[in-house]
DNA sequence: TTTGCACAGAATGTATCCAAAATGGCTTAT
DNA sequence: ATAAGCCATTTTGGATACATTCTGTGCAAA
């Protein structure tokens, strides 16, 4: 299964969920001694994980005086998305100059599969983590195409920004999901025919629009957005841990 | 001076120059009794830094088997510059919006400050240092400019690519030189009008010439690249490492 | 000769213990 | 009453010791 070896890479990983997925809050501090004994490891593969967090930019940290969950603003999520569109606009400009039979294909199955999703005029609630996950790998496949590992690497970061995360999709309305994928389908065939800079157009204009709509949705329905499902929802017991929040007062 | 208060930050900014300036040999295996000893500090900090060093990419990590210098490909080092063309070009489509009266005065101060350097036919040896220093600066300003801290972190991180960095820079032609620092001087030109697209395109080329011409100079002088001189010259123990580098023959 | 196993040595990963630094409350002087 | 300074407690940082995993060598069997 997972090849998390060691405690510290478990301890990471739990942590970039945890962090990820609102269970512990921004700007909350981490206490070394309780987080190690809540995750069952003593604090030296800890504090190792919380330094790895803080380089990869999950948690903030100060000498001496520990690591905290950083906070991250409205400006940063913008900044995050302005980013990645910039990215992987390049990574199909790049993608263009790289298709092969056996990649033209494989973007089309998975536009193909997306379509079977969306078939009916809803998004039904079993359909969610798949839509996503072809979502995800639509967007892989083209940053593998362009043969330029930073780009992976980047994006893949911009993912751990809390609301830039490929994981936060606005499922509220059908219309823009269709939309979206209707991008899909452009940036596919662009790609096929060598249109690398239709196929980055497309593909910055894709990800542009879902800040706006992130934006949108954002002062429709504010505060709704910590609580996101994750992609592997594999029992965590690290979860036992914002309870006794309320007794700093 | 310094603001690195624990060992694990000294070691880690030890090991980036030591692996940067090539005391490190990419593919070297990081024995951690032995750079322990060396650096002078026992095995807990100095696993901290490494596993930052792997989060940030300069080495390489195996579960149970060790850290060592990541190898870079060439590919490697020209998909960051590619990378970086395109952030920094972004970046300065973005600042063209932000220009400011001091931001400008800052820039061109910094374009006056290279004009000086150059300002004999060549490029004194004794003037390198300062030179280099104002291009970062050149660089980073417009980043900051573009008020998106992403591309700053990301374009910080490319510089931890072995050839990729603004210490590299080619000093043999000094023709390149006067060339790049006009280039300077048109994209600052560029921002001050408002010229957001012209800036872009200009700086994307900067880089993108940046790649060719480093590209032509190791096939003209190959292997003279892993010996480059630190912006920091501070005396380093760390360095009494190599010498028994002819062995492996 | 080659393949597989076992054991010894070495290196990595983790826990515990100690030192150093910071935080918070208290006293004291103004 | 307020503010500065000092001490106790808490928390972090680092060193050492221990456990686990890996590697490589030698021997035995096919």
């Amino acid at each position: 299964m997972s090849d998390l070896h060691t405690s510290t890479e478990v301890a990471i990983e739990r942590m970039r969920e945890a962090i990820l997925s609102g269970d512990l809050r921004p700007g909350e501090k981490l206490h070394q001694d309780k987080l190690a004994e809540m995750l069952g490891i003593s604090r030296t593969p800890l504090r190792t994980a919380l330094t790895a967090l803080a380089q990869s930019g999950l948690v903030s940290y100060e000498s001496n005086r520990g690591f905290y969950v950083r906070e991250f603003s409205f400006a940063d999520v913008a900044g995050a998305f302005q980013v990645r569109a910039e990215l992987e606009a390049t990574a199909c400009r790049l993608a263009a100059s790289n298709m092969s039979e056996a990649a033209e294909r494989n973007l089309f199955e998975l536009v193909e599969e997306g379509d079977r999703l969306l078939s009916s005029d809803s998004l039904p609630p079993e359909n969610l983590v798949p839509y996503r996950r072809m979502n995800v790998c639509f967007h892989t496949a083209i940053m593998n195409l362009a043969a330029n590992p930073w780009i992976r690497t980047f994006v893949e970061s911009l993912h751990n920004v809390p609301l830039a995360s490929d994981r936060v999709i606005m499922w509220r309305d059908f219309y823009v999901i269709r939309r979206s994928h209707d991008d899909h389908h452009r940036i596919a065939r662009a790609l096929s025919l060598g249109q690398g800079e239709r196929a980055a157009a497309i593909m910055r204009e894709h990800i542009t629009f879902a800040l706006e709509h992130l934006h949108t949705q954002l002062e429709q329905f504010p505060g709704d957005f910590l609580r996101v499902p994750t992609v592997d929802p594999r029992p965590k017991r690290a979860r036992a841990r914002n309870q006794n929040r309320r007794n700093t007062a």
